[in-house]
DNA sequence: TCATAAACGAGACGGTACGTCTGGTCTTTCC
DNA sequence: GGAAAGACCAGACGTACCGTCTCGTTTATGA
């Protein structure tokens, strides 16, 4: 993420006085990271990052919103800028594929964090778009192309709505994530790759 | 729901001392409904609820843990406690007729309740399980019932695991109620039964 | 009082951040004599003291221990810090005046306040130590000068114990003002001296 | 201590209803003492000796109006009720046992109950009546019989007021017992008898 | 013998204040 | 003039006691 985020923006001009320090920037992302990895999503306050990077709040305000913004791009620069679009050559396969590395994810260590920012985004609307900009757009556009290759292969439905297959995948995706009443594993990819492909309809021949 | 919450559980011996006012119990539901209606959940605190509704903050605290747990009783008597289970013949009938009523529930007035109450949950696991049993579960059996029924009519495929289904159809209303990237309508709970129940692979004969 | 208080001791280095305000200290002694006045010590909160002077609580614990410090504070600096030492050429004048000028400041308004301090100094031993140190010592030392004038006049017999004389005449006075049993008036203050200086006992030439 | 407290005055009548019971009324004094003891005054609350008595904090409040005033009875019961008045022949050594017996009793164990009481009755004009009545007032007229027998004998100046006396005496025994700035020992007793006896004045023949 | 009445243990009740914590803002000095 | 440091106002947190108020139960007296 480039982040120039709030206020700093058209800083087109000479920028007098001190630039701002990358090194600070760092800083702060960096103790998030560590934070949000040693204490948790919940004990990650603007205060205990300014005392884990050796910052004044003041210089955090500067930069970002919120907690939940500092997070967001701690979380983003570190593993989420690049979305793998797999290319199997069967929609099934790729779907298949795209959940199970999405799951994997989740479960191998960023699950607590992103479960934290859609706490937050709920909870702040002016996050909340921010959120969906850089965090889910960018997944959403992921499945997208997905689909869209599915589509130019013509093994989808021309009537079907991708947006709404996107809203089915990755909300069973987010309702087991924020929930945890059930695993995400790769069977529970293939099931609801499954039932989104194939319907749970009875039919006759079958 | 009948509550009698934490601490007291299965005193059903002697009950000494003075008993708890279900007087105090119902104004704190009150005020609770009251704030959120007029303020918002952000603004619900135990302070706040303990003014509004002229009671001891120990007295809130002696009836629940937390800001979330009032709030999901004050939910649960206002408005779920009965979850209707549509019967019209048909389960795609049944199925949209459900998710319709649950949208326009969602519409109305519970939405940013529960929105809430999922942000809470999200931070404080053991609220989580409270949450799941009292609220989460209790539409899942609804819908469990409804695609039993189908089942019964020979309109689901055997093959066809339930829960999967469910965390679909939840998940997709969920993911739209929480990030709020489009309208939960009538529109969108066709197009999600249609793709549950039909998929949306292109199908050769059709 | 010069006050540095608690924690910031021996900050002889540069003094790093924001300094603490005077006039928050100023306001915060300005509330507790305006309420000492108008309500009582038992009136005299923290939450109070913060309302009236508009400052946060965090404020006034960053510079006093307790209710009982500030107080202290508040009440060295407006009275306290000059105790007059009489110089009128005879011990038993000195000793006289130096009574009565005591007597007055209790009565007139500084009884009360006294009062509340020792309460919570029998109460608090850390707080008791402070009090000895800046508001009891102060004057033991002024009445230790008076005597020390006396004898050096040849008034006092060399093998009396000035202490001892010290705790007789201060043990009479606070007595009296914990007790309210009698006035702290000129007529006690004379016969306190005169016992003092002369004793009770018959003497036959009398 | 007979102790039919408050309220209960002058029921000459009847008394119907169950008879306020004596087992609780020595329970709760036990309680106190047994609180003072282990935990110290500070930790004595009313629902701290409710606790320990095994008793409703109302059955305290039928007997007496504050913790100070049930602490005073369960000290008055246990130790104050007779203030021994010596009598070997002469006033200075009478006065001298008379503070050396009051002493070592402050010195042993009630000390800190009689500082708590004192830190209480000055917050508490009600109790501070009390407390003159059936603690000081009763060790003031010890001490005043002492005077008197003195008197009698001829050893005391006519025109000496034996309550200044009394106030120096003890002013200075309270004195050092609130301020704790030394000890209270035979020393310190026979130095205030000498002072208050012989005075402190230099005197030529001497 | 049984009704009346007060005391009893228990603990809930409305309150008040506590001391702590965090959020955002501000005000210094240092670089 | 940016940045660290940290003081500032504000206000919620959860706890501790306060003194009062129900409860159901117990123990007397008096009808």
């Amino acid at each position: 993420m480039p982040s120039p985020p709030h206020g700093a923006a058209a800083h087109i001009k000479t920028a007098r006085g001190r630039p701002r320090s990358e090194g600070c920037h760092g800083a702060i992302l960096g103790a998030v990271a560590e934070l949000l990895r040693s204490e948790g999503y919940g004990a990650l306050t603007i205060e205990a990052v300014a005392r884990q990077a050796g910052v004044g709040k003041q210089t955090i305000y500067r930069w970002w919103r919120s907690r939940a913004e500092v997070v967001l791009e701690a979380y983003a620069n570190h593993a989420a800028s690049r979305v793998p679009v797999p290319d199997l050559g069967s929609l099934r396969a790729d779907l298949e594929v795209f959940m199970v590395t999405a799951f994997n994810r989740l479960n191998d260590v960023s699950g607590p964090t992103m479960r934290g920012l859609m706490a937050d985004a709920v909870l702040d609307p002016e996050f909340l778009v921010l959120m969906r900009e850089v965090l889910i757009e960018r997944r959403r556009g992921a499945l997208r192309e997905v689909l869209a290759r599915g589509a130019q292969r013509g093994e989808l439905d021309p009537a079907a709505d991708g947006e709404v297959l996107i809203d089915l995948l990755f909300g069973a995706l987010w309702h087991r994530l924020l929930l945890q009443h059930a695993a995400l594993d790769a069977a529970f990819a293939r099931q609801i790759v499954g039932v989104v492909l194939d319907g749970a309809r009875a039919r006759p021949g079958n």
